[in-house]
DNA sequence: CTTGAACCTCTAGTCACTAGAGACATTACA
DNA sequence: TGTAATGTCTCTAGTGACTAGAGGTTCAAG
């Protein structure tokens, strides 16, 4: 049995965080000792390393809520796992699509002022001011 | 002069979020009628445009004020515009190279998993629990 | 037995909005 | 001019996923 701050250290969840999972209901309601401190076993360290990886990759609190409660009934059908991951990765490569064409936008953007000018004639400003300087829909 | 559900119309930022730049000092208050309805003009709305097309490239509302003072010196080298601008194309840079990483990864995973086992044999569940199952950190 | 670090709960703040309540203003049409 | 519908006003509270701080208690080492 350990403490918070150990539990912390071993996941590199700060002790806060970990408390806010606690309270969302992602973590059991730890064991406490006498003086209601925390105590954390190998179980609660591995249920906390399997949602500091999944919000690693950008799971969200409400999807890993629902991987935790799948991962209870192991005798079920892992579409419904599946089913979360793809969803997770389809809005990942939307996200990266969605940067890939604002990074465009602003390199456009960088490049065509070369900082030395005054600002009455800066690119950078007229660009953002008119929408119609760009160069597609963004 | 128009109202600001007009405005809203042109610029397709929502009344509230309008009402919200001005509370957040990104436009100046607006002139009001005998009602206390506010009332814009072609200055407003260029501004408006301004912040809402710098919010769609992602600066951060301190970002957009500071281009917004810098906006209000013409006179001034436009170096400082030009970092602002910089500084978010990395920043956009940096967000595409750790999504990606993400993307592999879930995507290594989603294929781990054809979705029709049982959860107690789930690659998903088992690569979210045991880090070391991954290719590579993230 | 004392000290100091770690722990407890609770409240409030972050960012950039969004939603809703309840009251007042404006506009279109009869 | 009356009225009804729509628009607008302010204010408060909620979102997600934490983070920071106050003020108090408990633990472990020496």
């Amino acid at each position: 049995m350990f403490s918070i701050g150990e539990l912390s250290k071993r996941t590199k969840v700060k002790v806060p965080t970990i408390r806010y999972y606690e309270e969302m209901g992602l973590l059991a309601e730890a064991e406490r000792t006498s003086g209601n401190q925390r105590r954390y076993d190998k179980a609660g360290l591995e249920r906390l390393s399997f949602i500091r990886h999944a919000r690693d990759l950008g799971f969200s609190i409400e999807a890993i809520s629902s991987l935790i409660e799948l991962q209870e009934h192991p005798d079920r059908s892992c579409e419904a796992a599946t089913d979360i991951a793809t969803s997770q990765l389809e809005e990942v490569r939307a996200k990266i699509k969605r940067l890939r064409t604002l990074e465009k936008e602003l390199s456009r953007i960088s490049k065509g002022c070369d900082g030395e000018g005054v600002l009455g004639d800066c690119y950078v400003l007229a660009s953002l001011a008119d929408h119609n300087l760009c160069d597609r829909e963004h």
